[in-house]
DNA sequence: AGAGTATTGTGTATTATTCTCAATAAGTGA
DNA sequence: TCACTTATTGAGAATAATACACAATACTCT
């Protein structure tokens, strides 16, 4: 179920909310996102800089925090101290991300035994589901090899 | 394979880092922690100066996140906006985390099918497995009633 | 078209976490 | 056991991500 703004109004609007070309204008940049990319509200504030469509920090900031929760947008969290957004996609895009804690490098995995489990346990409990993710936190085997601290 | 003194002073040898007291306290305190809990920093923080061990937030900060590196804590991030720490258990007490991003009410469950993915999947990408966990993002029956934007 | 109110942008505040650096103390080898 | 090297600590300042306040704007519904 790819968003349209026609959807997307009728989703917020069923919510007393409503549609600006603000967040039409930050689906799409998610929407155009080659397959494994995320963005942090600073790479999305400069890349809507870029193509011409400035939008304030704040409104990046509380628009990706909507739509987080409205389960449209995934929030990543690895290791950097910052937040990352990227299309809640279904089933066959779906997948879950193995994070080195020390230099950062990120892989990407799929595994739709997972999107079950997440969603038989969210319904057993009686919670409405948005996202699920298997993080994995390891060390990749450059940063095995060096005995750097930290 | 819980950890002693001596055990945590032999892995940070090895790697040539030392045992103090202030590290071996604060293995402690995750040690003594009742099931299904885990401290913030600041949680820690408190705690350790109401039992009559103050540590700075300085080495707090340090520590924790050199014990997640080791593999001896996990590192959770709920939606608080600060992160969590809790002993990172084997097997029969290894679990994972359904979430409400509305109120943060939280609930455990288990898996050792996500343990032996997790395993299964870092092993295949030579990664040395630190920790693995599931993070459920949902809205919990009561904020799904209520309508408050946010 | 107009009323009512959600949303935006600007600037400021907050808060978690990291950094700096001098003082201390753990590990090591004689 | 002692001295040496260097990892670690504590205090405070610095940073960085994110939230907040509020006046101005602009959706939505009638």
């Amino acid at each position: 179920m790819a968003y349209t703004a026609n959807s997307l109004k009728a989703e917020l609007n069923e919510r007393g909310w409503r549609l600006t070309p603000q967040r039409e204008v930050i689906l799409n940049v998610f929407q155009n996102l080659a397959e494994g990319h995320h963005l942090s509200a600073e790479d999305l504030y400069n890349e809507l800089q870029s193509q011409g469509d400035p939008i304030s920090l704040s409104t990046i900031y509380r628009t990706v925090k909507l739509m987080a929760r409205m389960g449209i947008l995934r929030e990543l969290e690895f290791a950097e101290g910052h937040k990352h957004y990227e299309l809640n996609q279904p089933y066959p895009h779906h997948h879950h991300h193995l994070i080195c804690v020390k230099c950062n490098k990120t892989i990407e995995f799929k595994s739709d035994s997972i999107l079950k489990l997440g969603s038989k346990t969210s319904e057993k409990e009686g919670f409405h589901l948005l996202d699920c993710q298997l993080l994995i936190h390891a060390i990749c085997p450059q940063c095995q090899r060096s005995l750097l601290p930290g």
